[in-house]
DNA sequence: CGGGGGCTTGAGGCCACTCAACGATAGTGG
DNA sequence: CCACTATCGTTGAGTGGCCTCAAGCCCCCG
């Protein structure tokens, strides 16, 4: 996919500065915002990877296709996390919108250029790719060795710090794309969390299956065997 | 583990060089070498990253473990391959060494300290981590989706690239590492390679269940199921 | 109100795991 | 140099956790 209308216009260092990327001695950037429909793709794997996205309001699902169609999510990013940061030319992930989902964005090149001029500014770049490493080796992990059980536990863990308010957390993403974040199908997904739910570990809000209460947190810490 | 005696002595420029941590501007930077027997470990997860490595003989490999004693191996490391570099400053993995192995080793300060004068460096600091990222996002999609036949292929054709010699691929680990890479159990590793083996797809040299000639590198491909 | 997407739940199946036996090899110590 | 032991790899039999297939409900939305 390619960006429609980033024809916006005025610049404005506050975002700037809000996206991380930005010191006091910098150049201006153009920085623009855009927002794409639920189940719309951003990006695709291996187009090429002209702009760097921050999440200003909704949710995203970056993933890999097999050829018959298995899918493997990498990553969910929600309000404030940076995605589509790729060091080669090329996106590695497909990035869909989950929800509506709007977005500020940033050529690459003007990105790189003033991380060549700022140490400050390329340094925060490192810092970036680092903690999305650390996030990958830990879902290596996961995959690999965890059972079912261990993987919706440290999921809802995930997610709890991530999106939770007054207590609630709403989830914007389907059994699906969980089922596909962790490796295992929606079927088993769900009927994990009908487990902890008759556990007494969550429960849910109303009559929507994505808004949970996390009753017994320090059980789930127990279920997922951390690290 | 900490380093024992690295008391050697001359930094030598070319080595650096080769570190691919190096222009021409640079202050020079201690260097050393290192010896580890097999089996012993390299450094331990969440102690302190004070250096960082390269491969100069031998195989290493980095994992994680559960309380339990389930382990995920990360990546294997052979010749040339630089290991333990984190930015923040504890190591995320425990890397042991496979067989007797050599290392180059550095202060992850001094690099640091480079990296912040030449930006040439720090560019390859962040190259670095960015294909160590890559190597985890594909690790994800075949941990988390593929079959059991699918890994082992991919597995084959990964260590193919890396490691074979004259036609010889001679593997350093064992079917339980070659398991806590993939995420399956050395067993099913083992009857996988010998389905191969009936297949055509690869022979063994003399007894040795570590050397392996890939016959038909097509059909491994088409196994595989890239990406 | 009709249709489709999303979620749950049940029944049955299969792929990878577990447990076990055995042979081969390499490393260790007398 | 040889016996001893631990490690490694293969193979078989049986199990089980998660997957597949299917039905049914609810809710949202057009």
């Amino acid at each position: 996919m390619y960006i429609r209308n980033a024809a916006d216009a005025s610049p404005r260092l506050n975002s700037l500065r809000e996206f991380g990327m930005t010191s006091d001695l910098n150049p201006i950037i153009s920085l623009n915002e855009f927002t794409y429909r639920r189940r719309t793709e951003i990006y695709g794997e291996k187009e090429p990877a002209d702009y760097v996205y921050q999440v200003k309001l909704g949710a995203v699902r970056s993933y890999k296709l097999l050829p018959d169609g298995r899918r493997q999510i990498g990553a969910f990013h929600l309000m404030g996390d940076i995605f589509g940061l790729e060091n080669g030319s090329e996106h590695r992930f497909t990035a869909e919108a989950i929800v509506d989902t709007t977005v500020r964005l940033v050529r690459r090149q003007s990105l790189e250029l003033v991380a060549e001029g700022d140490a400050m500014v390329a340094r925060n770049l490192l810092t970036m790719t680092n903690s999305n490493l650390q996030h990958a080796e830990d879902h290596m992990l996961l995959l690999g060795r965890k059972t079912s059980l261990e993987r919706v536990a440290a999921f809802l863990l995930e997610m709890d710090k991530r999106l939770t308010a007054a207590g609630i957390m709403a989830l914007p993403m389907s059994r699906r794309d969980i089922a596909d974040y962790l490796g295992l199908t929606l079927e088993t997904v769900s009927r994990v969390l009908s487990r902890l739910h008759e556990l007494g570990v969550l429960s849910f809000i109303g009559n929507n299956q994505r808004q949970i209460v996390l009753l017994d947190k320090q059980q789930l810490t127990s279920l997922d065997l951390q690290n």
